[in-house]
DNA sequence: CCGCATCCCGGTCGATACTG
DNA sequence: CAGTATCGACCGGGATGCGG
C-alpha cells in the first residue's frame, strides 16, 4: 500500500449503504466532473478571479469551455458573477458558501485518491497483463 | 447482510488546501462518474453479488452497460470477480477493501448534497428565470 | 477583456441480437 | 446464467472565427 500512515478502525455509522441516494450521490458527481469545473472551482475558492486569468491558471482550457463551466457553476449557484461597467469590461467570480462546503466535502475523495492511486495503477498493470 | 456498519481501516491524512491536486481528484471523479459505477459499487459493498442479481437491483441497465462497468471496476481494483464453474455458471462480484474505503468518503460529498439539494435547484430557477 | 456561434470529431451509451 | 457483437444516436469538448 501508500505511507507509513496509521490505520484506524473506523465504523461507519452515518449512512447505512441500503439507504444511501444513489441518484443524490450521483448529481454531485455529475455536477463537478467535466473536465473543468473542479480546477475552476479551486480557483474561485481561493479568491475572486477574472476570466482572463482563469483561463491562464487553468491549464489547457480553451475560451469556449470556460465560458460554458462557468455559466453552469454559476447556474448551480456555485460561483456568483460580477459585471463592473468599467471600460474595458472587468467581470469577476467568486465561489459561493456552498461551494467552498464542497470543497471540505472533496477533501475525503482527495485522500482516497491520493492514498491508492499506486494501487489502482498497479490493478490496472495486472489486469491488463493477465488478459 | 443487513447491519448498517463496515469496519473499514482508513488512514488519516491532512491536506493542505491550497495543494489539493486537481489532476488526482479528477481521476477519481471520472473513475466513479458514469452513470451506473456508484450503484453497481453499492450493491457489491453490501456483500458478493451475482451478474443478474445486479442486473435486477440496478435500476435500468442494459446488460452490455453492467458488463462494461463490471470490467473497468475490476479493472481498477474496486471489485473482485470470481467464477464459479458450476452449471449453469455462477460469478460474484465482490468490493475490495479499496471500493469500501471509497464508499465511506463519498459519505462527505452525500451530506453536501443532501445539505444543498434544494439549493442548487432554487438557484437554477433563478437563474433561468432571470436569463 | 469577455464571450458567443459554428463546425466537427471521438467517446459513451442504448437497442438489439447472438453465444458458451 | 453470464456474457459478446454490432450499429447508431447523442453529447462533451477542441478549433476557429466574430462581436460588444
Amino acid at each position: 500500500m501508500s505511507q507509513g500512515n496509521i490505520d484506524v478502525p473506523v465504523q461507519v455509522t452515518e449512512i447505512d449503504p441500503e439507504k444511501l441516494d444513489v441518484c443524490t450521490v450521483l448529481e454531485v458527481i455529475n455536477r463537478i466532473s467535466g473536465k473543468w469545473a473542479i480546477g475552476i472551482l479551486l480557483e474561485a475558492i481561493r479568491g475572486p478571479v477574472r476570466f482572463t486569468e482563469l483561463e491562464r491558471s487553468v491549464e489547457g482550457i480553451s475560451r469556449r469551455m470556460l465560458t460554458l463551466t462557468l455559466r453552469n457553476l454559476e447556474r448551480d449557484g456555485l460561483l456568483v458573477r460580477t459585471i463592473y461597467p468599467t471600460v474595458p469590461p472587468r467581470v469577476e467570480y467568486e465561489a459561493t458558501a456552498m461551494a467552498k462546503e464542497l470543497y471540505q466535502s472533496l477533501n475525503g475523495l482527495l485522500g482516497w485518491a491520493q492514498q491508492h492511486r499506486d494501487d489502482i495503477a498497479a490493478a490496472r498493470v495486472a489486469y491488463d497483463a493477465a488478459s
